[in-house]
RNA sequence: GCCCUGGUGGUGGAAUUGGUAGACACGCAGGACUUAAAAUCCUGUGUCUUCGCGGACGUACGGGUUCAAGUCCCGUCUGGGGUACCA
């Protein structure tokens, strides 16, 4: 019998899924273990060989597991909410819920050809209702959450309310919002509901706050900052807006520490900790505050006087000013070098160049400290000039400036010491800073964050973000337009535009001057985009000597450089471009801090900062809150609804908050969100509820007094727990006949239980049993008081439940039907309704639990038991994209650790072990052609189009460019070492596809025709096509799927070959080639089973199953147990290439030993059994196993059979080796040394001298000195 | 820029702690079987040199440590991924 591997395959498929063989069990004496994949998002192109790599490496382990005794969970499911399926409905109007269906089932059918050991039977959808059910439980406990620093943790909001009950909030240490007021107990209690809701707000883990969102236009939707790569959407490659908005947000910057500190727990690559660190972007610093300056006087305020800098003379003003504009167009020498001296030297004074003053124009003026800088070219020499620049000078004088006059010569030969005069001259005249501005200080303040207060005495100007609050305040009047202007086109830069020139340095200056803490110096204040509104205070100190982004900006508007640290070179900064930005060094021009290293100084500047008050030391993360709301249609309903603009969490037992039907899958015309396009789809309380109308609670159906609604309530889910046969049919055939609207069991209708109700069509079905035949007149009162508040009743017997459950239904589904179609909706209720929110939930809400779910996944009262999350735990291994580094595996750590908090679950890291597969690329195939002519449309006309398809050697000299385009890799055939296309397949190709209806292979006659000029031979059989690697997908025809190589070789093939490819964590390029190595293995393994035997007296070579009971020789127990001990070694170092290696060369050698032992091949069966688990089923099932291989002990080995009786040892001299010898494994070192030396082939290397030094490394080698 | 990774034959990749570099597989070359093809099997295959035995050189490059380096250390180049005015 041949290798039948399709027969073999499906049949074990079928006998898997028939047996349910890999159903975990919740519990038993075994071990638990839990192998994770990341679920995937089921896209309508279905699964490519790049999607399978990690499952097939998860399913090894777990298949492994199992041997190994093992309780093993492996589950899968699909994240099936997401973008693509509504942009598809969007285009289509197709349902998303249909489209994800159909991409399931493809999906479903894809994964089960590949014989993965899932438990099928926990399926999770993240669309499905009865899952997002809990996904929006979830999000009302986090909701309902604030985190207590004291605690440090997540405490339910009740906590919060009692603390500001008794104390106001000023006891209150919280992560909260940076802007809330302090209120006491007394003011709290007086607050309106509104006011209250709104404080609490700033302190809930999901939170309604208006913050700076990236605002995606195309998509109509906001995007977390991990949704973005390089400033466009992730999905799509939209740009991506900053946007002021009110949004749903999580206080995951609350968990920054634990997040950071958890990684230290992980047994993950540390490359993937590293993403996570930097993501959460720690930084340890100090916060400082610098007192604001109040502005110079206002030309207003100081009587419409021209503002300062316009010294020249009024009447001539305007000419003044354009002569002095060309000046500065057309300096001297000199002036330039001065110029750039006097910008760049750190005067600390701003010198302006051309400058009118009155009738003239000063050559350099410093306006603040009324210095004016002259310089005398060759014809000042003249006696007549000499006395035109005395009276110049003295009309300056008189204008209030000192004057000083250097000559070229000095300035070009001594640049130094004009520079010291200049120095001398500004101290002696300089008015104290303070005075110099005519300054009141006020009681501002700009905070800034700074991870080197060591550098304060550097700093030279302080930069706002635009968005900065103060900006508008410390603008001065002459700086309004300006600033203004700047700070609209900052606000309005796209991500991407902002990204785009970061090199581009942009600023404004506002005219305003904060005083340094320690010197008193006025340091002027600047906007700049390169600071961030959203990190730290939104301001920084700017210390361009030793920050490189100051540097760029002291440079661009020519501000001073202090340099205040001195690096080990000793080189100075003047004397290199760019700032020194290393953290080492000796503090210099710094007061207190002179001569401390930098360490030192940080230590020392932080004590002097806190001691005097000015700041204190401060941790800053760059992690921001995560963005919650999406204005789409195809996520989970953020379960909240509006009453007089406060948001309200929904009741547990309103959930789920079903996706509405919407007539669009588009925003509405004023920018709403989908949602907000359902008809009637408000929040309903009940109208004849006690507590209804306007000051309802979120209860709805509840007619009894709470203290009975307690007693009712606990009652119902005893009930629960403990249904009668009839009941459990009826309840299981209603949940599976999906009847479009839910239904919940044992509920609590006013005072009374009832069997099962639907809130939504208001009807009730009872179950009567025995007693109720004597209860008619109860049953009829209590029918009666249901109706009473809007229900209809319907009842079934036991007998009609139990013998014709199919009418059961169909009635419940026409009762269903007239109930909805007569029940009233929305606010023609009669009560009052409020709008839900119309956001749904980010992709990454629904996956930030699943693995939880998968551990309880038909529970309908909670989102998994406490029982199964204690006995499942963490997930022992996950695999998965290293893509999702900052995004799902950040969320599911943040989500885990508040369930956690909140007394949910156990544990507070999700996955213990964590491995990124690497990506499988596309091998792209492309030719070069040329086109000649044009396409018609017309489908009467024929194409006077034709495509020569060129070699991908083709030299020659074409009349039209040529261009390189996709061959679809099926098309394509590897001969001799080369990809080419055949004029075969060509032809296929053209048939198949009308994309290529007019393409052809160059010819001869063609080139005479279009004029080609080509310098070698045509070859009119095939063309060679290059390769090149890229993404796999549908518009590069380079995509293979798993279906393609599981039809042609099977599906072991396909997973020996998955994971032969490479190591399973690096990325590599999708290619066929080798696998042809794989499935000959499988062959080969088959023919151990199945020699080729001599048939009767023919010729013929035929395969009968042939394994005999023989003793093993030495050699063969040798192979199995060497290839036992690798292979378990390989699995736990997840080391699957090698695995396969070792396989190949255990089958190798038993082949060679035509080994056909039940005793090597039952155990080697078992081995391979995770990696091919079809073939090992089956042959273990030949052997005479009536049970599944699965669960079958892994062998152990045994050490004994793989001790060597002899060393066969390496002798090299110097390190070089030359021969080897076979040694006794017995011998000691000292024994193989004299037996080494005595060798004669020793002799002839060492050619007569002695060796100077012999090492023997026991069992190794012999190495000899020379 | 910063962080993380990798660089080994014609190709994918082995070499787990420093101990015979290139396992295993593909490809290629030659051969067997076959009318032929497929399938299967056998032999060879790092480079240079030699008729051959053999010899020399080889893990991106340059140094170093060591009896011994793909492996450890220092420096340089380079591919890939992540991240970015985060103060």
């Amino acid at each position: 019998m041949e290798y039948d591997f399709k027969k073999i395959e499906t049949e074990w498929q079928a006998y898997w899924a028939i047996h349910k063989t890999f159903a975990a069990k919740d519990g038993g004496d075994k071990p638990k273990y839990y192998v994770l994949d990341m679920f995937p998002y089921p896209s309508g192109a279905g699964l490519h060989v790049g999607h399978p790599l990690g499952y097939i490496a998860s399913d090894i382990i777990a298949r492994f597991k199992r041997h190994k005794g093992f309780n093993v969970l492996h589950p899968m499911g699909y994240d099936s909410f997401g973008l693509p399926a509504e942009q598809y409905a969007i285009q289509t109007g197709q349902h998303p819920k249909i489209t994800t269906e159909q991409n399931i089932a493809v999906y479903r059918k894809q994964l089960d050809k590949i014989g993965f050991s899932f438990d099928w039977d926990r399926e999770v959808r993240t669309s499905n209702p009865e899952y997002y059910k809990w996904t929006q439980w979830i999000f009302i406990q986090i909701f309902n959450s604030w985190y207590n620093n004291n605690s440090n943790k997540a405490e339910n909001i009740s906590t919060l309310i009692t603390e500001f009950e008794t104390d106001g909030n000023t006891k209150v240490n919280a992560v909260c919002d940076e802007n809330v007021k302090s209120f006491t107990a007394a003011e709290w209690k007086a607050f309106s509901e509104k006011e209250q809701s709104d404080i609490l707000m700033a302190y809930r883990m999901a939170y309604l706050g208006e913050a700076y969102v990236n605002w995606c236009p195309q998509l109509g939707t906001v995007l977390a900052n991990d949704e973005i790569k390089d400033g466009v959407s992730e999905r799509g490659g939209y740009p991506v807006e900053r946007k002021l908005m009110k949004q749903w947000s999580m206080r995951i910057t609350a968990y920054a520490q634990r997040l950071l500190d958890g990684l230290d727990t992980l047994d993950w690559t540390e490359s993937l900790k590293d993403a996570q660190r930097n993501w959460i972007g720690k930084s340890v610093g100090t916060s400082l505050r610098f007192k604001v300056l109040t502005p110079n006087p206002s030309p207003k305020e100081r009587g419409a006087e021209p503002p300062s800098y316009l010294t020249g003379k009024k009447e001539i003003a305007v000419d003044l000013l354009q002569k002095a504009k060309a000046n500065r167009k057309n300096y001297t020498e000199t002036e330039d070098i001065i110029w750039q001296a006097l910008r760049n030297k750190k005067l600390d004074v701003k010198f302006r160049r051309q400058h009118p003053i009155d009738k003239f124009i000063a050559d350099f003026v410093c306006l603040d400290q009324h210095l004016i800088v002259e310089i005398d070219g060759e014809y000042h020499n003249s006696n007549e000039q000499q006395e035109l620049d005395e009276a110049r000078t003295i009309v300056l004088r008189l204008n209030g400036f000192n004057v000083i006059r250097f000559t070229n010569n000095e300035v070009k030969n001594n640049l130094d010491s004009v520079l010291e005069k200049i120095k001398q001259e500004l101290a002696a005249t300089a008015p104290s800073p303070l005075e110099r501005a005519g300054v009141r200080t006020t009681s501002e303040y700009i905070e800034v964050f700074t991870t080197r207060p060591d550098t304060i005495f550097g700093v030279s100007f302080v930069t706002l973000a635009p968005e900065h609050e103060l900006v508008a305040g410390l603008t001065t009047a002459e700086n309004k337009t300006a600033v203004e202007e700047y700070v609209t086109i900052a606000k309005n830069r796209s991500e991407r535009e902002r990204q785009a020139d970061v090199n581009k340095i942009t600023g404004v200056f506002t005219g305003s001057y904060v005083e340094h803490p320690f010197t008193g110096k006025q340091i002027p204040i600047w906007i700049g985009d390169y600071v961030l509104a959203g990190y730290g205070t939104g301001a920084v100190m700017a210390v361009p000597a030793h920050d490189s982004r100051d540097y760029s900006f002291a440079k661009h508007f020519g501000l001073p450089i202090l340099e205040v640290v001195q690096g080990t070179s000793n080189v100075t900064l003047s004397e290199v471009e760019g700032s020194y930005d290393a953290k080492e060094g000796k503090l210099i021009n710094s007061d207190f801090l002179n001569g401390l290293e930098v360490k030192d100084a940080m230590k020392k500047a932080i004590a002097e900062i806190e001691k005097q008050g000015l700041g204190k030391g401060k941790v800053n993360f760059r992690l921001r809150d995560a963005v919650f709301g999406r204005q789409r249609y195809w996520g989970e309903p953020i379960p909240v609804y509006y009453k007089n603009d406060i948001p309200y969490a929904l009741n547990e037992s309103e959930l789920p908050l079903v996706l509405p039907e919407v007539d669009k899958y588009l925003p509405t015309e004023d920018g709403e969100p989908p949602l907000a396009r359902a008809k009637n789809w408000r929040y309903k309380p009940l109208s004849n509820s006690p507590q209804g109308g306007e000051d309802a609670k979120p209860h709805t159906w509840q007619t009894a007094g709470n203290s009975s609604y307690n007693f009712t309530k606990e009652k119902s889910q005893e009930l629960r727990k403990n249904q009668t046969e009839a009941e459990e049919i009826l309840w299981e055939a209603i949940r599976k006949k999906s009847l479009d609207v839910k239904f919940r069991r044992q509920h609590v209708i006013g005072a009374s239980i009832v069997d099962f109700v639907s809130l939504e069509a208001k009807l009730v079905i009872e179950v009567d049993g025995k007693i109720h035949l004597e209860q008619k007149d109860y049953d009829e009162a209590r029918t009666k008081e249901l109706e009473s508040v809007g229900f209809s009743v319907i009842r079934f017997s036991n007998e009609e439940i139990l013998h014709d459950i199919e009418n059961v239904i169909l009635k419940i589904k026409t009762t269903l039907n007239a109930q909805l179609q007569v029940l009233p909706h929305g606010e023609d209720l009669g009560g009052a309704s409020y709008p839900y929110e119309h956001s749904t939930m980010p992709g990454w809400a629904g996956s930030s639990w699943y693995f939880l779910r998968y551990m309880d996944s038909h529970n309908s009262t909670e989102f998994a038991s406490k029982k199964l999350t204690d006995y499942w735990k963490q997930v022992d291994l996950y695999i998965g994209g290293s893509e999702h580094a900052t995004g799902h595996l950040l969320y599911v750590r943040f989500w885990t650790k508040i369930l956690k908090d909140l007394g949910h679950i156990a544990i507070d890291e999700p996955a213990k072990k964590l491995i990124n597969q690497g990506m499988i690329q596309g091998l792209s195939m492309m030719a070069r052609t040329t086109s000649i002519g044009s396409v018609t449309l017309d489908n009467n006309m024929p194409s006077t189009r034709r495509t020569f398809l060129l070699d991908k050697n083709f030299s020659g000299k074409l009349p039209f460019q040529d261009i390189e385009i996709h061959i679809p890799v099926d098309y394509v055939n590897f001969q001799d070492g080369k990809y080419v296309l055949t004029k075969e397949n060509l032809n296929k190709l053209i048939e198949d596809h009308t994309r290529f209806t007019d393409f052809q292979f160059l010819n001869e006659s063609d080139c005479e025709e279009f004029g080609i000029i080509i310098t070698e031979e045509l070859n009119s059989d095939f063309i060679q096509l290059k390769e090149v690697v890229e993404k796999m997908s549908k518009s590069k025809y380079n995509v293979v799927t798993p279906d393609d190589i599981a039809e042609k070789f099977g599906s072991d093939t396909l997973r020996l070959y998955e994971m032969f490819l490479g190591p399973l964590e690096q990325s590599k390029p999708w290619n066929t080639n080798g696998i042809t190595g794989v499935h000959g293995f499988l062959k080969k393994l088959w023919r151990l089973f199945y020699p080729a035997v001599q048939s009767d007296a023919s010729t013929t070579l035929s395969n009968q199953f042939n394994v005999t009971n023989d003793e093993p020789t030495k050699g063969e127990l040798k192979t199995l147990h060497k290839t036992i001990k690798k292979i378990t070694e390989d699995i736990e170092r997840f080391s699957f290439n090698t695995s396969v290696s070792n396989f190949m060369i255990c089958v190798n050698e038993l082949t060679d030993a035509k080994c056909n032992k039940r005793a090597i091949l039952e155990p080697l069966l078992i081995c391979l059994s995770p990696y091919a688990p079809h073939i090992a089923e089956e042959l273990w099932k030949q052997l005479g196993h009536t049970e599944s291989i699965s669960t079958a002990a892994f062998p152990l080995f045994n050490e004994a059979y793989l001790v060597d009786d002899t060393i066969n040892y390496p002798v090299s001299f110097n390190g070089k080796v030359k021969f080897t010898l076979e040694l006794a494994a017995t011998l000691s070192t000292q024994e193989v040394e004299t037996i080494v030396r005595a060798n004669e082939q020793t002799a002839k290397f060492l050619d007569g001298k002695e060796p100077k030094k012999v090492i023997v490394v026991h069992k190794k080698i012999v190495n000899m000195v020379v």
